[in-house]
DNA sequence: GGGTTACTCAATGTATACACAACCGACTCG
DNA sequence: CGAGTCGGTTGTGTATACATTGAGTAACCC
């Protein structure tokens, strides 16, 4: 493997799972001291990930881990919607039906753990029901991503995904909402079983909306609101930006010459 | 500006504008000779365009320039159908009036001169009225653009503009598809004004289909087909592809390690 | 004669050295 | 006492030298 793509993987594992918190600075010596490799691998990381909206260099000098507010995760839900309902329409239409039969087996099948997992706690921390369900419904994207054949559509679906799972950080895996998500899965993959295109793409919005709530509940709607949850948790080293919660992502898009992707 | 700019911006105008075709080798040196920057430039440049689609590297070796088939056309619409239906959706929502008010003007204000142009010749070669449609569906672009206010969504859309800047050498301007273009145009502005949401994404969604069937009804459906267009025509140096109609864009991209967008 | 293997070479991946530009601090002058 | 300026330092942008890998080719063996 390459000294780029180690860089690359390990500061974009390192930003998802939030070690690299948002407003971290990532300079290009710091980043190649501690990785192990010279600067230039570390510059083309840097390059992919501006341009997958991780990391921006918009602050001019040094290039930092882009926030995620409210606003941002918004956003965000704006584009995947878009996506994703196209995705399932086209997996309706073009979809080899062995795969998903076995997926709403697999879904089907969890309805026992889910009810067991159900009773043992009310506020389950990320324990194993919930990692499983991930599990699955990284399994629907797959199919979903495979079934509609189209790579461009494909390529900007992964884009966020990044970003998706960075968000997903905010939702507190309770038990109630991951049963109805199963629901909704199973809603999307009957949809594409039947190749109906239309209920494919409106049950994804459905399941887009539900979930977009269930992270936006656990978001304060203003920076003084009530819940404290990041209240100077300075886990990182230097870092001191508690998740931008306020600020609107309005990128001034117009002066900055940043190459591509300004990515607020 | 940076010289890994220039070298960004000469590569990308040149595969735009076909002055490299699809499958046309770029290799760093040749490349870093002939703009005469350096190679890293060159390298960061490549990266760009690799993560923009416009350049492949899946040849193992070296990069060349993604193939336009009738299969990446018609993919390429159904992802950018989703992205602009979704822009003119959020843009009916928070638009500013004013900047519609006077593209609606402008629009309205080449009615007459679209119509002597109809009157000069059958079959317009690119001349003055097809520059100035472009430039005010530009315009159109960048208002929704500003208005949809999402920065991820607009991230998305500038990166298949590209692509579709590519496409529109096959688009013939005759002036009776600009006249109609012109009219949907105005379709999608009035809806934005309305604020009717859905009437916007609509309209965009019949904008598109027949923009994409002016598109492929200048491309032979079949690689051997009547219209000999392809016949061997190679104007570049060492370039033999021969815009890879019949081929169709599937990529192996479970089998590719390439780090990003294996984009056809 | 065909296939396989080893060798060569060219192109890419990586590291490092150099240049320039921007921030930060202190010092000095008004 | 404040503000401006000047120098140092830090970090990025670029170029080039070195390492490495993959492809092409040719020779050799079966």
């Amino acid at each position: 493997m390459r000294a780029s793509d180690i860089a690359y993987e390990r500061l974009r594992d390192d930003i998802i799972h939030w070690r690299l918190e948002p407003g971290a600075p990532l300079a290009e010596i710091e980043v190649s001291a501690r990785i192990g490799v010279s600067r230039t691998p570390v510059r083309e990381a840097l390059s992919r990930l501006i341009n997958e909206g991780l990391v921006s260099n918009n602050s001019g000098r040094t290039a930092v881990v882009t926030p995620v507010s409210r606003a941002h995760i918004e956003q965000l839900f704006e584009l995947r919607e878009a996506l994703e309902t196209q995705a399932a329409r086209l997996a309706a239409r073009r979809r080899d039906s062995s795969s998903f039969e076995s997926l709403k087996e697999a879904f089907l099948a969890t309805t026992d753990a889910a009810a067991a997992t159900n009773n043992v706690g009310t506020a389950a921390e990320s324990g194993d029901s919930s990692d499983a369900s991930y599990l699955l419904a990284d399994r629907l994207d797959a199919a979903i991503d495979e079934a509609m054949d189209n790579s461009y559509l494909r390529s900007a679906l992964k884009d966020i995904r990044g970003h998706l799972a960075r968000a997903r950080r905010h939702a507190h895996a309770n038990p109630i909402r991951l049963e109805q998500a199963r629901t909704e899965h199973l809603l999307i993959i009957d949809a594409i079983l039947r190749r109906d295109e239309m209920l494919a793409g409106q049950a994804t919005a459905v399941h887009l909306r539900n979930s977009l709530d269930n992270i936006l509940a656990t978001i304060p709607p203003l920076p003084g609101g009530s819940a404290p949850t990041t209240s100077t948790t300075s886990t990182a080293s230097t870092t001191n930006t508690e998740t931008n919660t306020g600020t609107t992502p309005e990128t001034n898009a117009a002066a900055s010459a940043s190459p591509r992707k300004d990515i607020p």
